[in-house]
DNA sequence: GTGAAAGCGCTAACAG
DNA sequence: CTGTTAGCGCTTTCAC
């Protein structure tokens, strides 16, 4: 391996003069530059990244960490960090988490051992307060309401929209709602904000059993489909956290022969648009670039994005 | 900033035994360990990985260049990438590259540069012989077939499944065939893939007319169903190269009111399901997994991942 | 303009 | 079982 030491003795002339050439530093003589060039070239020299990085105490990468990467909310969210990323020269290293502690503790850790300066938590299942203790290490963006944690966040403001929707069930004259989220109520946000919604519409809690959750995938969605359609024909309409869910849930009822509930989607995915599902757009490309921003930038200002309801 | 040489000092014992501590290396006495240890936490110590990296001579980053990160294809095989780059302890970095060459040049570079183990073309604008002078600075795999340019590949085998796929066309007794793809015929291994697996089945050559490039996303496809109405009535059939795809090639077809070609789909996603299409499954996930494998293993074996045809 | 030298923080061969 | 020491390869201050 052949590095700057090399090239200082075969040019002729000191390490910190070739660092200056190889990174455009300060004033170098034209033929001292030549010269050296020359031999980097004849070498075939390229300086050492991770030497680079250490020097400088900065590694220019911001560490993603991620449930898992096939949900549209995460690949629109990556999408957008990376969109920024790039145009920041800031390297994005995913993270699959699936929202496990023990190993969102261990990334957490790596951020401590300075391997990112940043860490953006698409989701989490560790404890707002235990990400904020790590502050001190390298910032910490989490894509949720931040409430009291002081952790520097862009989300997408969801109530407003879910409460739209809700809104629109209510006007179709709708009294049974089925609900389809992720996570349980005491774990997610995003669930939170679902019933919240939900009960800010009908003035009335959600019936428990009609929130369902541990729905990622389009199987998850069947799997639901086929606990309401054996379980509860005064369901008319179901919100479900994603189009292409929806069309699982859908799958259980045609299978079972009955009529279909009034799905509303999210995400708006082909899928939806397929089946004219009325969706919501929560324009996770944006948060995702805000969120980078809030990484790698000084102000910790909180930034909540508006979504919308749209009727396919 | 605190570093080994400091709990050395504070801990009385020298850094290499502090080294061997914290790495569970070789034999130390239990006294010493927990009066090391007690220093650690007492000054809230933690190894820089980027020192640890400089001084092992390995990052554990595979870097992984992607043209754009919205179509399926690249989706999936991230997917795959991450799932086995994880059980390795390897780390994924994302390289956005949209076919850019100067860009992908540039990661050629910082491979060269040791900020990566290896790197991952998913796929390239370079032509594979520039790639194949990079080895010498680190493993480079690509997810297509390789043919003489000596590069570790995995790639889903293709060419077999198109024919099934067309000979379906040619039993359903279309004659008249339009084909999307995303790149032109002499950049892209798979548009050429595509059309010899058209000649293969009906013994003739693809019009050139029929052959649209330039596809990506839905909305690309929707343009190309554009081209299609306005243009060629005779066309009955369409290989589309993607659900979402055809999904907004149809799109065009209803907005005009012309009765729909007949569409085949890629990638198996749940607008395909919706609209009851059949379409390709590459199994990109798969492809994933083994380009990853290639990426930091000794073997340099291609390994060709089966695809399939199905009727939704 | 250019160079010497002190870091950056850790690992590992070697010696005891 | 533990310590010394020589790297790993680059950056940057401070002199001249």
């Amino acid at each position: 391996m052949t590095n700057i030491h090399d090239i200082a003795r075969l040019s002729g002339y000191s390490v910190s003069t070739v660092s200056r050439v190889l990174n455009h530093h300060n004033y170098v003589s034209a033929e001292t530059r030549q010269a050296i060039e020359q031999v980097v070239k004849k070498l075939d020299y390229a300086p050492n990244a991770v030497a680079r990085d250490l020097s400088r105490g900065k590694t220019f990468n911001v560490g993603v960490v991620l449930p898992h990467a096939d949900h549209p909310y995460f690949t629109q969210l990556v999408q957008g960090i990376m969109r920024a990323a790039f145009a920041a020269n800031y390297h994005v290293v995913l993270l699959p988490s699936k929202w496990d502690a023990q190993l969102e503790q261990k990334y957490l850790e790596t951020l401590r051992q300075h391997a990112y300066d940043a860490l953006i938590f698409t989701s989490h299942g560790l404890p707002l307060a235990t990400l904020a203790k790590y502050q001190r290490y390298g910032r910490i963006v989490i894509c949720e309401n931040p409430h009291d944690s002081g952790l520097p966040a862009t989300y997408a403001e969801r109530v407003a929209t879910y409460r739209t929707a809700f809104a629109h069930l209510k006007k179709l004259g709708h009294t049974h709602i089925g609900v389809l989220n992720s996570r349980d109520l005491a774990a997610s946000a995003t669930t939170q904000a679902t019933v919240a919604a939900y009960e800010d519409v009908f003035q009335a809690p959600l019936p428990a059993k009609y929130c369902y959750t541990g729905v990622n995938t389009l199987t998850d969605g069947q799997t639901a489909g086929g606990y309401f359609v054996a379980r509860f024909p005064e369901v008319t309409a179901v919100m479900t956290n994603g189009d292409d869910i929806a069309l699982g849930f859908r799958r259980a009822y045609l299978a079972a022969q009955r009529p279909l509930p009034y799905l509303i989607g999210q995400e708006h995915q082909p899928s939806g648009e397929a089946l004219k599902l009325p969706t919501i757009d929560h324009h996770f490309d944006l948060v995702g670039v805000r969120a980078f921003q809030l990484a790698i930038g000084e102000t910790a200002t909180n930034v909540a994005i508006p979504s919308e309801f749209l009727l396919n």
